[in-house]
DNA sequence: GACAAACTTAGGTCGAGTCTAAACTTATGT
DNA sequence: ACATAAGTTTAGACTCGACCTAAGTTTGTC
């Protein structure tokens, strides 16, 4: 049996790949010097050298040039359930999880510097592009849950049960630019975000603590 | 005192008010005929006998001419949870409301008709700024719990109360939509939901049914 | 080295959103 | 009733993101 997830890695493909960082590196760039909205693509494709068509080639929207944490932010919950171990509930994986990444400042749930908060608190587009990840994400984690608990599809329950979880993560993330924005140092944020979490998750234990128990 | 909330009702307010339902009614009649996105301002404004500039005057952005049940869907969570009787929690407030407004087939939690619930499905930009209306919805729904409950602004606990309960109104008013594409008739998909509501805010019962009770 | 496949490029179109200056309409003061 | 101020509508131009196409360039393969 082939490897299918084996990679030839060709010259096209790292060539690929190159331009495709480098786009992201240059409009990163201009966007934390001059804010997302008062930079067009063209000055980004002028930046990059390489043509308008290809910016929206690589990124097809404006927004996905900013915000490529997309995979990592959309899908980590569900991952992090899927992954649990036994006698593990969905709860405290994703409690657990989330600590974790709060100790390591990770950019995924929130610590992405003032500049970069600055860029998104101040473009609805961007904010607005976050929401949609949010419900992805929300989705994402309800089809996990579901899959698990082996309900019928029009079963209401995980899907109540991935909007508290997921609605959760979305407040600590907005708890922690919106702290980023206020100028704290990312320690003092873990520890105040660390003991939100604490709190949250409490709320959310009457409800979900018994509940997807591996 | 004078009742500053009386108007002199002048001729301008009155041509404005028609104005602006005239722009908002042939909008709504094209959309439904042929698609949000396939019909462009300049349409509406020929078809409104108006300049392109006065519809977008009335309407900023494109999608609120389909959408005007915003300020009814956003405040009207944080304004039953504050006009809620002695003894009663913002839970069982809320769960009342919903029921009263299912029995009711209110457009506001998602009885539309099918073409209009194939107009918001089919266009992104409308999905889009339904989900700002929840955002805004759940904040709103935030500040009456937290002022009500007395607790500091950085305290999370009305947030996540808010996340709860505005997620479960966003679920319930989902599944009726979805219902609704699916073309069954109101009647059935009030019965349904009238279930579902009662398994979701049973679900959150055990975390919030002794919270916000007045 | 030739050919096919994949990628990049220039140039154009469309539509939403914004701006401005001028025309028009309603309200107000004498 | 008239003049003038204040508010509204209008045409036209402009920017930008998104999309399309046809031609040109690079990479992979035989």
């Amino acid at each position: 049996m082939a490897a299918v997830t084996e990679r030839p890695a060709g010259l096209r493909e790292r060539k690929k790949q190159q331009t495709r960082e480098h786009i992201s590196h240059q409009a990163t760039r201009l966007f934390l010097e001059r804010g997302f909205d008062n930079v067009t693509i063209a000055e980004v494709a002028a930046a990059a050298q390489v043509a308008k068509m290809t910016v929206t080639n690589y990124f097809p929207r404006k927004e996905d040039l900013a915000l490529d944490l997309q995979e990592a932010y959309v899908q980590g919950p569900a991952v992090t359930v899927r992954e649990r171990g036994p006698g593990e509930s969905a709860l405290s994986a994703l409690h657990d999880s989330l600590l974790a990444s709060v100790a390591a400042h990770d950019p995924v749930i929130g610590f992405s510097g003032p500049a970069f908060a600055r860029m998104v608190a101040g473009s609805p587009a961007l904010t607005g592009r976050l929401r949609e990840f949010h419900d992805e994400r929300e989705r994402a984690l309800a089809r996990a849950l579901a899959e698990e608990t082996g309900t019928t599809a029009a079963d209401i329950r995980p899907r109540v049960a991935a909007m508290q979880l997921g609605g959760v993560l979305r407040l600590l993330f907005e708890e922690t630019q919106r702290r980023t924005l206020d100028g704290h140092p990312d320690e003092e944020i873990a520890r105040a975000v660390t003991v939100q979490a604490g709190e949250a998750f409490a709320l959310l234990e009457p409800a979900l603590g018994g509940y997807a128990v591996r």
